[in-house]
DNA sequence: CACGCGCTTTGATCTGGGTCAAAGACGGCT
DNA sequence: AGCCGTCTTTGACCCAGATCAAAGCGCGTG
């Protein structure tokens, strides 16, 4: 595992307020989509307490499938993909997180998945023990992590049925359904939207090649589907038809 | 929905120890599989007071996708499959569950999937909101629920590497020693295993057609790797091959 | 115990997406 | 501004698994 910037933690500012909301937290601008939103000042503040802020650059490994599961994360900015590889390097991504989300749910004792950057990341780190120990003390928060996995479990059979049953255009146009209605959960563009990721992540994503994802792209922009703009942003010109195709909502 | 047949509830048979077990958690061959696994006397006496016991015939309608998620389910017996569709009616089985797993835990407000029994099977059945009370009072039932979300996560995940990355040889031979290891792990054989579900069923668990199914079963009885025994038996003649094939553990 | 129906197996052929190859395009760096 | 390495796109061809078709095979039923 690579070694990140640590930031150290920074202390609160001696307000008045005896459980004043501590520096790093009150400045967390996407707490309300985090594991973090249900919590009270009180909460807030020993969360806070145990949590260290890290930095990754792009293209950054994070951990690796089958290390000792030490530590969990929220992603509070930047994108993170997670994957799992077969011997002969056939690859899986399994997952893209984004600002709010949790990293480290499916992990008993070691990571069931590898997780790298895809762009510049930053993410507030946990050890397992001493969130253990917040849980227990503070239920919301463990209630707060059932409804996330009762959402990311809902996800991953949405992307079963897509791995297992959709034709590559109907792939394409469902991920780039997700991505805006994700973007848009998360306060950002949901149109055009900011598609980072390469298209070998993509293929890796939706089961297929860099080049089927390509001419798949090509084919959709030719109908008048979609834009490539500058920035790797995509433009769905035609939402309705998208939805069509992909048969997500 | 189709109706069950109705066991109702049976009461405590009036021993002398206050919080005595009562009947039908009592009696439950399962329980430590389950989520009621953590649970003292006390807890178990109130969940044994919000559970009913239905029985379902193979072939069943569960619950659809999409309706109220009013009921949650604990599965005593028999197989059931979960399920999404296309429109067109394209089916992706997103599981199979047995003795001792919980049923509800992707859905929300509504279920994200339809379930269907595939051999007779019993279920205790909880109303989602008589559980969630239950859920507050008892932390160790939702730690306990957050451990088998995680492990569910981690199926989902270890299936989408197999979706899409995995050929129709390799699917069935991890296919094969996943219902084994599971049947292990819930006490019944795990050689010869039971396959009590049908070539259709395999097809749109595994992303494939019943006929590659069937070639991919003949092709491995013929190299030897496995044997169709009667009342839907398949002995693993060699696991060790079978094992390299499916590069699952 | 013969009949019929649904499930499974096998065969022949087709095709969506993979593979292999090469030409753009886009930064980043000097 | 020009060069180089990487990523993306496009083209030609191929193949694993889908599709279409037709036997087998069990098993429940009268």
């Amino acid at each position: 595992m690579t070694m990140p910037t640590s930031e150290g933690r920074r202390e609160g500012d001696g307000l008045l307020d005896p459980v004043a909301i501590p520096q790093a937290c009150a400045a967390c601008g996407v707490r309300s989509l985090t594991v973090c939103a249900p919590l009270d000042n009180q909460a807030l503040a020993a969360v806070d307490a145990i949590a260290t802020r890290h930095t990754f650059e792009a293209g950054q490994n994070i951990f690796d499938e089958g290390e000792p599961s030490n530590h969990l994360f929220n992603v509070t900015r930047g994108t993170i993909k997670i994957y799992k590889l077969l011997a002969d390097g056939r690859r899986q991504v399994t997952g893209f997180l984004f600002a709010g989300d949790f990293l480290g749910l499916a992990s008993d004792s070691a990571y069931a998945y590898s997780a790298e950057t895809v762009t510049e990341t930053k993410v507030c780190r946990f050890r397992r023990g001493q969130l253990d120990e917040l849980l227990q003390r503070f239920p919301q928060m463990e209630r707060r992590l059932l409804v996330i996995a009762g959402h990311e479990l809902a996800e991953a059979q949405e992307q079963m049925l897509l791995l297992g049953r959709k034709t590559a255009k109907e792939r394409i146009a469902s991920f780039l359904l997700v991505l805006s209605r994700r973007a848009k959960q998360a306060g950002r563009s949901e149109d055009p939207v900011h598609v980072p990721m390469s298209r070998t992540d993509i293929a890796d994503y939706l089961g297929l090649t860099t080049e089927t994802v390509s001419r798949t792209f090509t084919k959709l922009k030719t109908e008048g589907l979609i834009q490539l703009q500058a920035g790797n942003m995509v433009a769905l010109s035609d939402r309705v038809a998208l939805a069509e195709i992909a048969e997500t909502d």
